[in-house]
DNA sequence: ATGTGATGTAAACAACTGTTGACTTGGCTT
DNA sequence: AAGCCAAGTCAACAGTTGTTTACATCACAT
C-alpha cells in the first residue's frame, strides 16, 4: 500500500516530518526562547528522532533560522492584506491571532526571541525595521509630523506596544490574556490614533472601514 | 590593615561580593534572559569563584529571584515618584532610564525574563498586575469609560507598549534605541493620552506639570 | 601570636547539551 | 522478488551546565 490506513499519509515522509519539526519549533521557540528549547524536547514533541533535525536544519541554529523565516513570511502576507484603511484591526488581529493552532500568536513572538547568532540577529532587526516602516508609510500620511525620523519612531513604538502586548499575553496577564481580538480592537485604535494621528479620535475617522 | 591600598576596601567582604553578584546578574539576566545567562558567565564577570553564587543565593534560580525582588523594589520607588500628574513623562523615564549603570534600564527587562519556577513567575506576574493597577488609578479617573475591566485592560496596554519599547531599544533598533528620554516623551505622551484618555491632546492637558 | 570562623578557591560530580557516525528499516523501481 | 537509496533510529561523543565537597586563606578576637 505505502500509506498509512488510517491517516492515508505515508509513514515515512520527509517533507511532513520536517514540517513538523517546524511547526513544534516556532511553537517552541516563541514559547519559552531559544536558549530554554533543547532539541530533544522539539524532536519527542514531534515523534522523530533528535538527529533528524541536524539532518533537515544542519544545526539547532538552522531550525531557528527557517523558523524565523516562517515568520517572516507570515509577517508580510499578513501585512499585505491591510489595504491601509484600518490598521489597528489589522494589528489587534496579529495580536490576537492564533496562527491556526490555538496557542498565542508566535509570529511577533519569535520576531524578538534570539539566538546569539550574528547573521539570524541581523535578519531579525531587518524584518522589524521593514514592518515598521510598512507600518509608518501606511498609517501616517497626515501633514502634523514634519521629520521622516519622527514618524518612524512613532510607527516603532505602535510595533512596541504590539509585541509588549502579545509578550503579556503569553505571560498569562490577566484581563489583557483573556481578551479578545474585538476587546482589543477599540484600544489598539485609541493607541495607534494617538501616536500616528497625534489627535483625536472620532468613529468616523477610519476611511474605508467604517461602518457604513 | 585589612584593606586594599588602592581603593580602601577589604579584600574579602561578603556583603560587597554579593552586592557585586547580584549587580552582574542583573545586566545579564536582563540582556540575554535566564536559560541564555551561566552562572560562570555571571561569577566570572564579578571576578569572584562560581560556588559563591550557590553560598550566597542557594542556586542559579535563587539569584535571579533576588533580581527579580531589586526589580520589584525598583519599580515601586519609581512609581512612588509619580506625582499622579505626568505620567507619560515617568513612563519614558523609566523606558530611557539607565539605572545608575549605563546599559539599557534592566528593571523592565527582568519583569519579562522568566525562569521556568513557577513560583518566580508567578511573583513576576503580581508585579506585572500591580503595576498595571497602579497606572490605571493614577492615570485614569477619566469617567469616559465605564467597565474597570475595561480600565485595567488599557491600563495593561500602557504597560505593555513601555515593555515591548523597552526590549526594542534593547535589540539595537533604530531609531528608537537612539531615542534620548526627551525624544520619548511626547510621542509616549500620546500613546498614553490616547489609551487611557481616548481622546484628543492638548498642550495644557497636563495638571500639574505643564509649561506656565 | 595564635587559633577560629568567615570568605574564597579548586576540582570534581552527574546530568544535560548539540552533534555525529554507524546502523536499521521502509518504500519504490526494476 | 531483489536491490537500492532515502528516511529514520540508536548510541556514543565531547563540551557545558548547575551544584557540591574538600581544601586554602584572610580577618579579627583573644
Amino acid at each position: 500500500m505505502g500509506t498509512d490506513s488510517d491517516t492515508g499519509q505515508r509513514r515515512r515522509d520527509a517533507a511532513r516530518t520536517r514540517g513538523l519539526l517546524l511547526e513544534v519549533a516556532r511553537r517552541r521557540f516563541a514559547r519559552d526562547g531559544y536558549a530554554a528549547t533543547t532539541v530533544r524536547d522539539i524532536a519527542d514533541e514531534a515523534g522523530v528522532n533528535v538527529a533528524l533535525i541536524n539532518r533537515y536544519f544542519d544545526s539547532k541554529e538552522g531550525l531557528f533560522e527557517a523558523c524565523l523565516g516562517y515568520a517572516v513570511d507570515e509577517l508580510a502576507r499578513a501585512a499585505g492584506d491591510v489595504p491601509r484603511s484600518d490598521v489597528p484591526t489589522a494589528i489587534a488581529h496579529q495580536v490576537a491571532g492564533t496562527t491556526a493552532e490555538g496557542g498565542p500568536n508566535q509570529v511577533l513572538l519569535l520576531l524578538l526571541r534570539s539566538s546569539g547568532d550574528e547573521r539570524t540577529e541581523q535578519m531579525r532587526l531587518d524584518v522589524l525595521r521593514r514592518f515598521a516602516e510598512r507600518l509608518a508609510a501606511t498609517a501616517g500620511r497626515q501633514p502634523d509630523l514634519p521629520d521622516p525620523d519622527q514618524l518612524m519612531l512613532r510607527a516603532q513604538l505602535v510595533l512596541a506596544a504590539a509585541i509588549g502586548t502579545t509578550l503579556l499575553r503569553a505571560s498569562g496577564l490577566q484581563p489583557l490574556t483573556r481578551a479578545t481580538e474585538q476587546d482589543l480592537i477599540e484600544p489598539l485604535r485609541d493607541l495607534v490614533h494617538g501616536v500616528l494621528h497625534n489627535g483625536p479620535r472620532r468613529q468616523d475617522d477610519i476611511e474605508g472601514d467604517g461602518r457604513p
